[in-house]
DNA sequence: TTAAAAAATGAACGATTATTCATATTAAAA
DNA sequence: TTTTAATATGAATAATCGTTCATTTTTTAA
């Protein structure tokens, strides 16, 4: 028995993933995710303490994985401006790629600060800060207009991302393909900031 | 006996505001919002079928008004940048107004097409347009590029105004004032979008 | 091969809460 | 005032589900 205790977490996660992406955390039963898993409901509470913990888990991995393969594709890249159409393209993809995924954290994720009350997301908001970084370096080269506060910034173009997202999660059909939106949006981002 | 009706359950939606912004929907619970609104749980389904519908009403009503509200400041300006200028700051300042309701918005609405599967969320998509209708103007006018797709820039604005409100939601202390945000936003996205 | 430990099971429990409805109160009409 | 209708009440109901735990199955160690 060597990590079988981690292939089974995985494996609840990856069936709650496909659950709460269905109707949403509370509607989600742990018997419909057990089910889904193929393991009693009861081999659920081995592994977490309580159905929030799942979705706390949840987050960790996936957000985890985000964040690393996005740090990766931005790496490729050394001018700021070409980083942040990079940015916008593999995040929309990663929407594309992972879908209900998608759908928890364009739901659930907005719920946390309330529903999780001491779990500090951590992983999200470096997700958020490699776009500032991106900004910050881009201001030290003169690239980016002094006048603009990364503070502020990181969040517009993340929020302009996130709303395409919500846009396709919600709808049945894509009206734009994402290398369109992707180009479109940041484009819209990068003139509006550069010197 | 006039308009009684109208009255309890404009009090009904008030104290659903203020409880379903505590704790999120689910959470909430139909006698909290009875005791709020200092009338007996039974009394609650005189007025609404069930505890989704309160939910559709309070939407129903703060969009209208939303809307209306951001209509009348809109077309205080001719210009499309100022209407696009405009519409930040008034969207924040809203945010600011009114917290419990930016609160339902930020995390209920997301659910909304989830939770609430037949109810099309139209008075959102109006509040949308009115960005797309500024663009398509600018457009016309010859002050905004015709590269530009007003489905994905509409988008891309609210959405970053949308990312800064959940931030301000969500967080204790503002850390930036609404003028200095709403300024910073529409400049992106001005200068981004100009001829 | 056998004993001990670990993991898994799923029926049963208990707590929660949306909704109902018989009764009471209040307002309108006669 | 008396009658009728409309509103309001809140205790009782009924259904739902997260969680527990006595028992069984599987794995590991001796």
């Amino acid at each position: 028995m060597r990590h079988k205790n981690n292939e089974k977490s995985r494996k609840i996660i990856a069936a709650a993933t496909k659950i709460f992406a269905k109707n949403g955390f509370y509607k989600a039963k742990v018997s419909e995710i057990a089910q889904e898993a193929g393991i009693a409901d009861g081999t659920i509470y081995i592994y977490f303490k309580h159905k929030d913990d799942i979705l706390i888990a949840l987050f960790e991995e996936k957000m985890k994985e985000v964040l690393d393969n996005m740090k990766k594709q931005i790496n490729l890249e050394s001018d700021p401006f070409a980083k942040i159409e990079r940015f916008a393209y593999f995040h929309l993809k990663l929407i594309e790629d992972n879908k209900d995924m998608a759908e928890i954290i364009q739901v659930e994720l907005r719920q946390s600060s309330k529903f999780m009350k001491n779990y500090q997301n951590k992983k999200f908001a470096q997700y958020l800060d490699l776009i500032g970084d991106i900004i910050q370096e881009g201001k030290e080269k003169g690239l980016i207009s002094q006048d603009i506060i990364p503070g502020i910034a990181k969040r517009a173009f993340f929020g302009a991302l996130d709303e395409m997202s919500r846009f396709w999660v919600l709808s049945k059909r894509r009206k734009y393909d994402i290398e369109t939106a992707a180009r479109q949006i940041s484009s819209y981002f990068i003139n509006g900031i550069k010197n």
